[in-house]
DNA sequence: GCTGAAAGACGGACGTC
DNA sequence: GACGTCCGTCTTTCAGC
């Protein structure tokens, strides 16, 4: 990890198809150094892969919400029967796990407030070790999920 | 948007980097239909952009957190003089907007607790217009963000 | 909407330090 | 072990049909 590196992380962020030669220009490095650079972050896995970004609202998705979680007490270990089942739901576009209580909050989108309600009432409560729910409507997203600033040492 | 159009959208989401000879062959179009079809995508805004995803844990980012914060009360139109002051602090990930109070969750990432102790008791706390401040401490991510299922119609 | 040809990017192999 | 150069292959792009 030297400034190579990280120069081709923090670009490669917010363009993952820029070419390796665009990736030389910017780095100062040469091209061939920037191809195997790359390669090494993606397989020791600083790169965890690459996604296209889709506009939730765009494609019918306009109900988009938090739901908290907490689970009925027992062993740790089966926290991940919830966990497996949460992320079998395609409503579910991501889990977090807390520290306290509520254990996890979820990432929700449907494509209306009557498809949530369905999720909510059904889905989600039947969800395995769910003890009680609460959730938040989230009304935008000022800031998208964006570049993370790579630290430098 | 015809079925061609979802399968597309579907395929590039977890991998951005398909050839255009692998969409035709995933969707049974042609490959100049498949071209024209992502191009226009992307020139309508389904496609709001492409992401590498950087794994934080290794690049030195472990301490992970949700930060509600309550807005004092004043014109709703001032509530941008937060959001632009909080999308400047880069350990600011993401900002979602909430329906009640407190009013907004701002996902943040930094090395370690020290680390986070500073950004909660001065930058955030200062950001123009909080009342009040709590956070939550994220263990694990178990699904990460993932993609969506595009609605049919 | 399809096909073909040219330009360009990628990925590997080799030689050098 | 890391770097730099070269070359074959695949991909993209743009023309004409």
């Amino acid at each position: 990890m030297d400034e190579v590196d990280t120069a081709i992380l923090n670009a490669v962020q917010s363009n993952p198809r820029i070419t390796l030669a665009g990736l030389a220009a910017l780095t100062k490095a040469t091209l061939s150094t920037c191809h195997r650079r790359l390669r090494r972050l993606e397989d020791a896995g600083y790169i965890a892969g690459y996604r296209a970004i889709i506009d939730p609202e765009r494609v019918g998705l306009t109900f988009h919400a938090l739901v908290f979680v907490a689970l009925a007490p027992g062993p740790v270990d089966r926290f991940e029967e919830f966990e497996q089942a949460a992320s079998l739901l395609p409503e579910v576009i991501e889990v977090l796990r807390l520290s306290g209580r509520p254990e996890y909050v979820l990432r929700v989108m449907t494509s209306d407030s009557a498809g949530f309600n369905i999720l909510y009432d059904f889905q989600l409560s039947d969800l395995p070790r769910v003890a009680s729910l609460r959730s938040e409507l989230i009304l935008g997203v000022p800031v998208p999920a964006r570049a993370i600033a790579i630290p430098s040492p």
